[in-house]
DNA sequence: ACATTACTTCATCAAACGTTGGAATGAGTT
DNA sequence: AACTCATTCCAACGTTTGATGAAGTAATGT
């Protein structure tokens, strides 16, 4: 695999796999960020909901029982970490999740917290 | 809306083989602090440094340069969201990732992310 | 027992973050 | 064009967070 710009200066390695590739710190920086957005129960709830389909931000709101422009604020993060994306129809603008990668790495996440909690109190 | 028997129907298949499966309130916030704690590039750097293999604390002030007490602070919230565990060995106290799961998840959002980035510049 | 190594915790402070209301912008409707 | 309705931007505020050095703890060495 051909990392181009992205050759790490540090030396660590990520067990691929099949291969052991080379993590770049670019590559560090924006996972740090994408877990960062989705790193806040709002936000993570957030995505949770949309991994349901897509909402427009009125339905957001009146889901959720909060504050349009905060909604709104929680989405230009998760939309700048490219967690999610938007389509406009009509008046109103869909936010859905950006793609199944995403959708996994939640689902993945909330499931490995699930089965870690059912341990503990199951 | 009722978030503590919020239902996850996302078409992803959750753990037990169901196509839906319950989202709780718990496991949305513990999974935000994972996502939290992971979504810093020095402690996310430092759980890709730990994904090769456990280190001491002297052992990745070394690697990385950095104030002892920092590496500690780091550590220890890496480890109260229970991401990564510590043994002791005479003096030293060797950490490393919690389990596999966790080595996983951290693999799979770099992985997103490379090849998120790759589309773009590769 | 005392010193030393290897950490961890504490206290402080600046920087970053999330929420909020209101103003501003954008997109469709009449 | 004027008028909505939907959404975003802005500025202020209070809260949280991370880095730092000093003090504290635990295990080993002399």
């Amino acid at each position: 695999m051909n990392w181009g710009n992205f050759i790490l200066t540090t030396g660590i390695q990520l067990k691929d796999s099949a291969a052991t590739a080379r993590v770049s710190e670019a590559v560090i920086e924006k996972t740090a960020r994408l877990f960062e957005a989705a790193g806040e129960v709002a936000r993570l709830r957030l995505l949770v909901l949309l991994s349901q389909g897509e909402l427009s931000v009125t339905q957001i709101a009146a889901a959720t029982d909060e504050n349009l422009s905060t909604i709104s604020q929680r989405l230009r993060v998760l939309r700048t970490e490219e967690l999610i994306t938007s389509r406009r129809d009509g008046k109103h603008i869909f936010y859905r999740l950006a793609d199944n990668h995403v959708a996994e790495l939640i689902s993945n996440a909330l499931n490995h917290v699930s089965e870690h909690l059912l341990e503990l109190y199951g």
